[in-house]
DNA sequence: TCTCACGTTGACGTAAACGTCAGAGATGTT
DNA sequence: AACATCTCTGACGTTTACGTCAACGTGAGA
Protein backbone atom coordinates (compact mmCIF):
# COMPACT_ATOMS: atom_id res chain seq x y z
CA UNK A 1 0.00 0.00 0.00
CA UNK A 2 1.35 3.58 -0.60
CA UNK A 3 2.06 5.65 1.92
CA UNK A 4 -0.35 8.07 2.87
CA UNK A 5 1.68 11.72 1.70
CA UNK A 6 -1.51 13.63 0.23
CA UNK A 7 -2.99 14.91 3.95
CA UNK A 8 -1.77 14.51 7.22
CA UNK A 9 -3.42 11.94 9.29
CA UNK A 10 -4.76 14.65 11.44
CA UNK A 11 -7.85 13.58 13.65
CA UNK A 12 -10.29 15.38 15.42
CA UNK A 13 -12.09 14.81 19.12
CA UNK A 14 -15.52 15.24 19.31
CA UNK A 15 -15.66 18.81 20.93
CA UNK A 16 -13.42 19.86 17.49
CA UNK A 17 -16.40 18.45 15.36
CA UNK A 18 -18.95 19.97 17.30
CA UNK A 19 -17.19 23.50 17.08
CA UNK A 20 -16.82 23.19 13.78
CA UNK A 21 -20.40 22.35 12.62
CA UNK A 22 -22.00 24.01 15.53
CA UNK A 23 -24.13 20.62 17.07
CA UNK A 24 -23.39 18.97 20.36
CA UNK A 25 -21.89 16.17 21.30
CA UNK A 26 -24.54 14.45 22.13
CA UNK A 27 -25.74 14.43 18.31
CA UNK A 28 -22.76 12.99 17.12
CA UNK A 29 -23.01 10.04 19.35
CA UNK A 30 -26.53 9.67 18.32
CA UNK A 31 -25.80 9.71 14.49
CA UNK A 32 -23.25 6.83 15.36
CA UNK A 33 -25.90 5.15 17.45
CA UNK A 34 -28.22 5.13 13.94
CA UNK A 35 -25.44 3.71 12.12
CA UNK A 36 -24.26 6.75 10.70
CA UNK A 37 -20.76 7.18 11.79
CA UNK A 38 -18.60 5.25 13.49
CA UNK A 39 -15.58 6.81 14.36
CA UNK A 40 -12.01 4.76 15.61
CA UNK A 41 -11.36 4.95 19.45
CA UNK A 42 -8.25 5.60 21.55
CA UNK A 43 -9.64 3.66 24.86
CA UNK A 44 -13.00 4.71 25.32
CA UNK A 45 -12.68 8.24 23.24
CA UNK A 46 -14.12 8.68 20.47
CA UNK A 47 -11.33 9.68 17.48
CA UNK A 48 -12.82 10.95 14.26
CA UNK A 49 -10.97 11.13 11.14
CA UNK A 50 -10.88 13.37 7.93
CA UNK A 51 -13.22 10.54 6.28
CA UNK A 52 -15.64 10.67 9.40
CA UNK A 53 -15.51 14.45 9.26
CA UNK A 54 -16.75 14.42 5.62
CA UNK A 55 -19.95 12.47 6.12
CA UNK A 56 -20.61 14.49 9.39
CA UNK A 57 -20.47 17.04 6.66
CA UNK A 58 -23.00 15.22 4.24
CA UNK A 59 -25.54 14.08 6.88
CA UNK A 60 -25.76 18.08 8.18
CA UNK A 61 -26.34 18.92 4.72
CA UNK A 62 -28.54 16.04 4.35
CA UNK A 63 -30.87 17.30 7.24
CA UNK A 64 -30.73 20.91 6.17
CA UNK A 65 -32.62 19.97 3.03
CA UNK A 66 -34.31 17.49 4.89
CA UNK A 67 -33.98 14.10 4.62
CA UNK A 68 -34.60 11.98 7.75
CA UNK A 69 -31.85 10.13 9.50
CA UNK A 70 -33.17 7.31 7.98
CA UNK A 71 -32.76 8.43 4.53
CA UNK A 72 -29.70 9.94 4.87
CA UNK A 73 -28.24 6.67 6.40
CA UNK A 74 -29.40 4.83 3.28
CA UNK A 75 -27.69 7.06 0.56
CA UNK A 76 -24.95 7.11 2.89
CA UNK A 77 -24.28 3.37 2.62
CA UNK A 78 -25.44 3.18 -1.11
CA UNK A 79 -22.78 5.53 -1.76
CA UNK A 80 -20.49 3.47 0.12
CA UNK A 81 -21.36 -0.04 -1.84
CA UNK A 82 -20.97 1.71 -5.43
CA UNK A 83 -18.77 -1.10 -6.08
CA UNK A 84 -20.92 -3.74 -4.62
CA UNK A 85 -22.66 -5.96 -6.95
CA UNK A 86 -24.47 -4.85 -9.80
CA UNK A 87 -27.96 -5.98 -8.50
CA UNK A 88 -26.97 -3.69 -5.37
CA UNK A 89 -25.38 -1.31 -8.13
CA UNK A 90 -29.19 -1.14 -9.88
CA UNK A 91 -31.12 -0.83 -6.95
CA UNK A 92 -29.08 2.26 -6.25
CA UNK A 93 -29.48 3.80 -9.14
CA UNK A 94 -32.94 3.57 -8.98
CA UNK A 95 -33.13 5.24 -5.57
CA UNK A 96 -30.91 8.04 -6.57
CA UNK A 97 -32.91 8.70 -9.32
CA UNK A 98 -35.79 9.12 -7.28
CA UNK A 99 -34.37 11.40 -4.70
CA UNK A 100 -33.03 13.51 -7.35
CA UNK A 101 -36.83 13.80 -8.58
CA UNK A 102 -37.83 14.54 -5.51
CA UNK A 103 -35.03 17.07 -4.67
CA UNK A 104 -35.91 19.08 -7.88
CA UNK A 105 -39.59 19.26 -7.01
CA UNK A 106 -38.57 20.38 -3.54
CA UNK A 107 -36.65 23.42 -5.27
CA UNK A 108 -39.61 24.56 -7.43
CA UNK A 109 -41.05 24.52 -3.93
CA UNK A 110 -38.04 26.89 -2.63
CA UNK A 111 -38.32 29.11 -5.49
CA UNK A 112 -41.91 29.53 -5.34
CA UNK A 113 -41.75 30.51 -1.53
CA UNK A 114 -38.40 32.74 -2.00
CA UNK A 115 -40.56 34.47 -5.27
CA UNK A 116 -43.33 35.03 -2.82
CA UNK A 117 -41.15 36.44 0.18
CA UNK A 118 -39.71 38.87 -2.14
CA UNK A 119 -42.92 40.24 -3.40
CA UNK A 120 -44.57 40.04 0.18
CA UNK A 121 -41.12 42.26 1.05
CA UNK A 122 -41.11 44.50 -2.01
CA UNK A 123 -44.92 45.37 -0.87
CA UNK A 124 -44.04 46.19 2.81
CA UNK A 125 -41.25 48.28 1.76
CA UNK A 126 -42.80 49.87 -0.59
CA UNK A 127 -45.71 50.60 2.04
CA UNK A 128 -43.08 51.41 4.76
CA UNK A 129 -41.35 53.97 2.50
CA UNK A 130 -44.67 55.90 2.74
CA UNK A 131 -45.85 55.86 5.77
CA UNK A 132 -42.86 55.30 8.13
CA UNK A 133 -39.48 55.73 5.86
CA UNK A 134 -37.80 55.58 9.52
CA UNK A 135 -38.42 52.23 10.30
CA UNK A 136 -35.97 51.06 7.21
CA UNK A 137 -32.69 50.53 7.89
CA UNK A 138 -30.91 51.19 4.66
CA UNK A 139 -29.96 47.19 4.22
CA UNK A 140 -30.21 46.07 0.89
CA UNK A 141 -33.58 44.51 0.09
CA UNK A 142 -31.28 41.11 -0.77
CA UNK A 143 -31.94 40.89 -4.17
CA UNK A 144 -28.57 39.10 -4.98
CA UNK A 145 -27.75 35.69 -3.80
CA UNK A 146 -27.14 35.40 -0.39
CA UNK A 147 -23.42 36.05 0.54
CA UNK A 148 -22.14 32.25 0.62
CA UNK A 149 -19.99 33.61 3.69
CA UNK A 150 -19.54 30.73 6.66
CA UNK A 151 -21.03 28.56 4.46
CA UNK A 152 -19.59 24.36 3.75
CA UNK A 153 -17.38 23.82 0.83
CA UNK A 154 -19.25 20.65 -0.11
CA UNK A 155 -16.41 19.60 -2.63
CA UNK A 156 -14.17 18.56 0.03
CA UNK A 157 -16.80 16.23 1.16
CA UNK A 158 -17.37 14.10 -2.04
CA UNK A 159 -16.40 10.34 -2.53
CA UNK A 160 -16.89 9.37 0.92
CA UNK B 1 -70.36 44.92 0.51
CA UNK B 2 -70.36 43.92 -3.08
CA UNK B 3 -72.13 41.19 -4.15
CA UNK B 4 -69.63 38.30 -4.54
CA UNK B 5 -70.19 37.35 -8.23
CA UNK B 6 -65.99 36.74 -9.46
CA UNK B 7 -66.28 32.80 -8.14
CA UNK B 8 -69.27 30.60 -6.89
CA UNK B 9 -69.22 30.46 -2.89
CA UNK B 10 -68.20 26.80 -3.39
CA UNK B 11 -67.39 25.32 -0.24
CA UNK B 12 -65.41 22.10 1.17
CA UNK B 13 -65.98 19.34 2.78
CA UNK B 14 -62.88 17.73 5.07
CA UNK B 15 -63.18 14.70 3.35
CA UNK B 16 -62.66 16.84 -0.23
CA UNK B 17 -59.68 18.54 1.15
CA UNK B 18 -58.03 15.82 2.11
CA UNK B 19 -58.62 13.74 -1.21
CA UNK B 20 -57.44 16.85 -3.04
CA UNK B 21 -54.11 17.32 -1.07
CA UNK B 22 -53.81 14.21 0.19
CA UNK B 23 -53.48 14.20 3.69
CA UNK B 24 -56.00 13.31 6.48
CA UNK B 25 -58.70 14.63 8.58
CA UNK B 26 -56.40 14.70 11.95
CA UNK B 27 -54.08 16.52 10.12
CA UNK B 28 -56.52 19.16 9.18
CA UNK B 29 -58.35 19.62 12.43
CA UNK B 30 -54.36 19.35 13.93
CA UNK B 31 -53.85 22.27 11.66
CA UNK B 32 -56.77 24.08 12.65
CA UNK B 33 -55.69 23.34 16.49
CA UNK B 34 -52.84 24.85 16.05
CA UNK B 35 -54.15 28.22 14.88
CA UNK B 36 -53.24 27.88 11.20
CA UNK B 37 -56.89 27.21 10.07
CA UNK B 38 -60.03 28.50 11.19
CA UNK B 39 -62.73 26.84 9.00
CA UNK B 40 -66.61 27.97 9.53
CA UNK B 41 -68.97 25.21 10.90
CA UNK B 42 -72.35 24.16 10.24
CA UNK B 43 -73.66 22.89 13.36
CA UNK B 44 -70.41 21.05 14.10
CA UNK B 45 -68.99 19.83 10.71
CA UNK B 46 -65.95 22.21 9.09
CA UNK B 47 -66.73 24.17 5.88
CA UNK B 48 -63.95 24.97 3.81
CA UNK B 49 -63.84 28.10 2.15
CA UNK B 50 -61.59 28.96 -1.00
CA UNK B 51 -59.52 31.36 1.13
CA UNK B 52 -59.22 27.95 3.69
CA UNK B 53 -58.14 25.83 0.82
CA UNK B 54 -55.52 28.54 -0.06
CA UNK B 55 -54.45 28.37 2.76
CA UNK B 56 -53.96 24.96 3.30
CA UNK B 57 -52.19 25.07 0.11
CA UNK B 58 -49.56 27.44 1.93
CA UNK B 59 -49.41 24.93 4.94
CA UNK B 60 -48.42 22.01 2.49
CA UNK B 61 -45.89 24.02 0.83
CA UNK B 62 -43.93 24.98 3.96
CA UNK B 63 -44.09 21.60 5.09
CA UNK B 64 -42.42 20.70 1.61
CA UNK B 65 -39.67 22.93 1.92
CA UNK B 66 -39.01 22.24 5.70
CA UNK B 67 -40.80 24.88 7.58
CA UNK B 68 -42.15 23.89 11.33
CA UNK B 69 -46.00 24.44 11.59
CA UNK B 70 -45.11 27.28 14.02
CA UNK B 71 -42.79 29.03 11.55
CA UNK B 72 -45.88 28.58 8.55
CA UNK B 73 -48.43 30.43 11.13
CA UNK B 74 -45.87 33.26 11.78
CA UNK B 75 -45.82 33.67 8.19
CA UNK B 76 -49.54 33.27 8.08
CA UNK B 77 -49.97 35.73 10.28
CA UNK B 78 -47.96 38.12 9.27
CA UNK B 79 -48.90 37.72 5.54
CA UNK B 80 -52.84 38.40 7.54
CA UNK B 81 -51.55 41.36 8.95
CA UNK B 82 -50.00 43.12 5.96
CA UNK B 83 -51.63 46.31 6.37
CA UNK B 84 -51.34 46.73 10.28
CA UNK B 85 -49.13 48.91 12.05
CA UNK B 86 -46.16 50.40 10.92
CA UNK B 87 -44.16 49.04 13.44
CA UNK B 88 -46.03 45.24 12.79
CA UNK B 89 -44.93 45.38 9.17
CA UNK B 90 -41.39 46.31 9.77
CA UNK B 91 -41.09 43.74 12.18
CA UNK B 92 -42.48 41.10 9.48
CA UNK B 93 -40.50 42.58 6.67
CA UNK B 94 -37.36 41.59 8.69
CA UNK B 95 -38.49 38.35 9.47
CA UNK B 96 -39.18 37.76 5.37
CA UNK B 97 -35.76 39.21 4.75
CA UNK B 98 -34.48 36.70 7.20
CA UNK B 99 -36.58 33.65 5.75
CA UNK B 100 -35.32 34.46 2.21
CA UNK B 101 -31.59 34.18 3.15
CA UNK B 102 -32.33 30.98 4.84
CA UNK B 103 -33.86 30.00 1.70
CA UNK B 104 -31.52 30.27 -0.25
CA UNK B 105 -28.69 28.92 1.47
CA UNK B 106 -31.33 25.58 1.37
CA UNK B 107 -31.81 25.90 -2.24
CA UNK B 108 -27.77 25.94 -2.78
CA UNK B 109 -27.89 22.74 -0.30
CA UNK B 110 -30.71 21.16 -2.78
CA UNK B 111 -28.37 21.80 -5.32
CA UNK B 112 -25.07 20.58 -4.64
CA UNK B 113 -27.48 17.36 -2.90
CA UNK B 114 -29.33 17.27 -6.72
CA UNK B 115 -25.60 17.68 -8.38
CA UNK B 116 -23.70 14.66 -6.49
CA UNK B 117 -26.54 12.06 -6.67
CA UNK B 118 -26.29 12.98 -10.59
CA UNK B 119 -22.30 12.40 -10.22
CA UNK B 120 -23.26 8.85 -8.48
CA UNK B 121 -25.82 7.71 -11.05
CA UNK B 122 -23.96 9.03 -13.54
CA UNK B 123 -21.15 6.79 -12.59
CA UNK B 124 -23.15 3.54 -11.60
CA UNK B 125 -24.66 3.94 -14.86
CA UNK B 126 -21.72 3.37 -16.46
CA UNK B 127 -20.49 0.94 -14.41
CA UNK B 128 -23.78 -1.03 -14.79
CA UNK B 129 -23.18 -0.42 -18.88
CA UNK B 130 -19.99 -2.45 -19.19
CA UNK B 131 -21.06 -4.91 -16.78
CA UNK B 132 -24.91 -5.74 -16.60
CA UNK B 133 -26.29 -3.46 -19.26
CA UNK B 134 -29.39 -6.14 -18.84
CA UNK B 135 -30.03 -4.42 -15.41
CA UNK B 136 -30.58 -0.93 -17.04
CA UNK B 137 -34.31 0.13 -17.90
CA UNK B 138 -34.50 2.39 -20.64
CA UNK B 139 -35.54 4.92 -18.47
CA UNK B 140 -33.91 8.12 -19.06
CA UNK B 141 -31.10 9.73 -16.54
CA UNK B 142 -33.83 12.52 -15.64
CA UNK B 143 -31.22 14.81 -17.05
CA UNK B 144 -33.98 18.01 -17.81
CA UNK B 145 -36.57 19.06 -15.36
CA UNK B 146 -38.22 17.27 -13.61
CA UNK B 147 -42.04 16.94 -15.14
CA UNK B 148 -44.20 19.10 -12.91
CA UNK B 149 -47.74 17.71 -13.62
CA UNK B 150 -48.95 17.04 -10.49
CA UNK B 151 -47.85 19.62 -8.69
CA UNK B 152 -49.90 22.84 -7.38
CA UNK B 153 -49.67 25.96 -9.19
CA UNK B 154 -49.19 28.41 -6.11
CA UNK B 155 -50.27 31.35 -8.00
CA UNK B 156 -53.42 30.42 -7.04
CA UNK B 157 -52.74 30.61 -3.31
CA UNK B 158 -51.57 34.17 -3.24
CA UNK B 159 -52.68 36.95 -1.33
CA UNK B 160 -54.63 34.76 1.58
C1' DT C 1 -3.11 14.44 45.94
C1' DC C 2 -6.82 17.04 44.64
C1' DT C 3 -9.26 19.34 41.36
C1' DC C 4 -10.86 20.30 36.85
C1' DA C 5 -12.01 19.91 32.24
C1' DC C 6 -13.20 16.77 29.02
C1' DG C 7 -14.68 12.30 27.78
C1' DT C 8 -17.70 8.04 28.35
C1' DT C 9 -22.22 5.19 28.93
C1' DG C 10 -26.97 4.53 30.17
C1' DA C 11 -31.49 6.27 31.23
C1' DC C 12 -35.12 9.27 31.14
C1' DG C 13 -37.43 13.59 29.30
C1' DT C 14 -39.27 16.38 25.46
C1' DA C 15 -41.31 18.86 21.34
C1' DA C 16 -43.35 18.23 16.89
C1' DA C 17 -46.73 16.17 14.02
C1' DC C 18 -49.55 13.52 13.66
C1' DG C 19 -51.90 8.12 14.07
C1' DT C 20 -55.24 5.55 16.28
C1' DC C 21 -58.64 4.33 18.83
C1' DA C 22 -63.37 5.18 21.62
C1' DG C 23 -67.79 7.05 22.00
C1' DA C 24 -71.31 9.79 20.12
C1' DG C 25 -74.18 12.72 16.84
C1' DA C 26 -76.24 13.89 12.23
C1' DT C 27 -77.74 12.23 7.63
C1' DG C 28 -79.11 9.35 4.15
C1' DT C 29 -80.54 4.33 2.30
C1' DT C 30 -83.04 0.20 2.13
C1' DA D 1 -86.62 0.92 12.07
C1' DA D 2 -82.10 -0.62 11.11
C1' DC D 3 -77.93 0.26 9.10
C1' DA D 4 -74.16 2.57 6.92
C1' DT D 5 -71.56 6.64 6.37
C1' DC D 6 -69.61 10.78 7.52
C1' DT D 7 -68.43 13.70 11.01
C1' DC D 8 -67.22 15.34 15.66
C1' DT D 9 -64.47 15.57 20.20
C1' DG D 10 -61.25 13.84 23.50
C1' DA D 11 -57.49 11.02 24.83
C1' DC D 12 -53.70 8.22 24.52
C1' DG D 13 -49.84 6.21 21.53
C1' DT D 14 -45.82 6.81 18.29
C1' DT D 15 -41.74 8.29 15.83
C1' DT D 16 -37.83 11.38 15.24
C1' DA D 17 -34.00 13.75 16.97
C1' DC D 18 -32.10 14.92 20.09
C1' DG D 19 -31.67 17.49 25.49
C1' DT D 20 -30.61 16.63 30.08
C1' DC D 21 -28.98 14.46 34.06
C1' DA D 22 -26.49 11.00 36.77
C1' DA D 23 -22.46 8.43 37.61
C1' DC D 24 -18.14 7.34 36.26
C1' DG D 25 -13.18 7.44 34.07
C1' DT D 26 -8.82 9.99 32.94
C1' DG D 27 -4.91 12.81 31.86
C1' DA D 28 -3.03 17.72 32.90
C1' DG D 29 -1.89 21.19 36.35
C1' DA D 30 -1.68 23.67 41.01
Amino acid sequence: MGIELRRPERTFTIRQLCLEFKCTPRALRFYEDKGLLAPARQGLNRVYSYKDRARLQLILRGKRVGLSLAEIREILMLYGKEDGGAAQNAKALRKFRERIVVFEQQREDIDHAIAELREASARMEEHLAKVRPDLLDGSAPANGRASAAGRLDLATAKHV
